[in-house]
DNA sequence: ACAATACGTCAGCTTTGTTGACATTCCAAG
DNA sequence: CTTGGAATGTCAACAAAGCTGACGTATTGT
């Protein structure tokens, strides 16, 4: 349990240290490769990348969204969502109409082929997300939660909050 | 705390919820950004990416280090290592001799310049991390680095494990 | 009428990943 | 001892996906 730190320290303050800071910096870099791994070895079967994923993702997860809303989301310019969102439309798994209240926007939903994909997608990511969730126990899980909301910037932090208690 | 789940669920299981599982996705993006985004400030002031972040970092965790070992703890092709290693090599922020028992391989350190910038980089990203670790305290904490060690493929732990306890 | 907004697009640049080809070095089989 | 294959690292060229800047168009709202 002592890792060799100073005994005089306060004992609730061991989890601080430099040294335990940087076994969570790099539990969550190398964490992360697994997190993005399966969607990344389907995606490239189909010649797209993490950037389609992630626009897929937040589609379904808010039909409708308008092309600003989903830059907001990602935190990427609109020149490079549009690459990644013209593939998507040109090979049917999004439908973009134009907005009925407002002409100027571009309503984003998935087509049939789109929800197939992004099923298949987050189905893999699920499972091993399920994995790790199960291993750990449900009081990890809340840990986990809560060390990653803190980590957010305050505004990505609203993006999530905002959408986190949507009924699926 | 009832999600509007099924009651006949066992309660035990409801953090496995597609729903939970979910949140624990967008979480794992967004906080992912954070956790990154103030290396990349200083990174982008300097001309660097992330890449170079990277090799900085396991360089200093292992002095010494042959571009073999740093290819496999990164997941990257050697070609796309040696850009980044070459940059940083004439930059002078690291140094790279020929191995004495075997010429083939390259043993990589960190110069004084080299330490320099790890020292910042890490102290700020290490600050955003104290601070959510604080927020969020000691037991979290603990079950933020199970969910994250049960989320990494099998050879990535071993990586892990391998550096999880040398000493500073 | 006019400024602001929402969206799309063109051009060009950077970072960071990829494959392919190649030089050097080591080691082991013949 | 030589020689051929494996291992290590480098150079070249290409692709994905981010960026800035400029501009066009349609629509909205003042």
């Amino acid at each position: 349990m002592n890792d060799g730190l100073p005994p005089q320290m306060g004992q609730s303050l061991l989890f601080l240290t430099d040294e335990q800071l940087r076994k969570g910096i790099e539990a969550m870099f190398f964490a992360y490769r697994g997190f993005t791994a399966d969607p990344d070895r389907i995606l490239a079967q189909k010649s797209y990348g993490r950037a389609h994923h992630r626009a897929i993702h937040f589609i379904h997860r808010s039909p409708g969204t308008t092309v600003n809303n989903l830059l907001s989301i990602l935190g990427v310019t609109k020149q490079s969502l549009n690459r990644v969102l013209r593939s998507l439309i040109e090979d049917g798994l999004v439908a973009s109409t134009v907005g009925q209240r407002d002409k100027r926007e571009r309503h984003l939903h998935l087509t049939a082929a789109g929800e197939a994909l992004e099923r298949e997608l987050s189905d893999a990511q699920r499972d091993r997300m399920r994995a790790a969730y199960r291993a750990a126990g449900p009081a990890a899980v809340a840990g986990f939660r809560q060390v990653l909301e803190a980590m957010m910037d305050e505004e990505t932090r609203h993006h999530y909050e905002a959408m986190k208690d949507k009924p699926e």
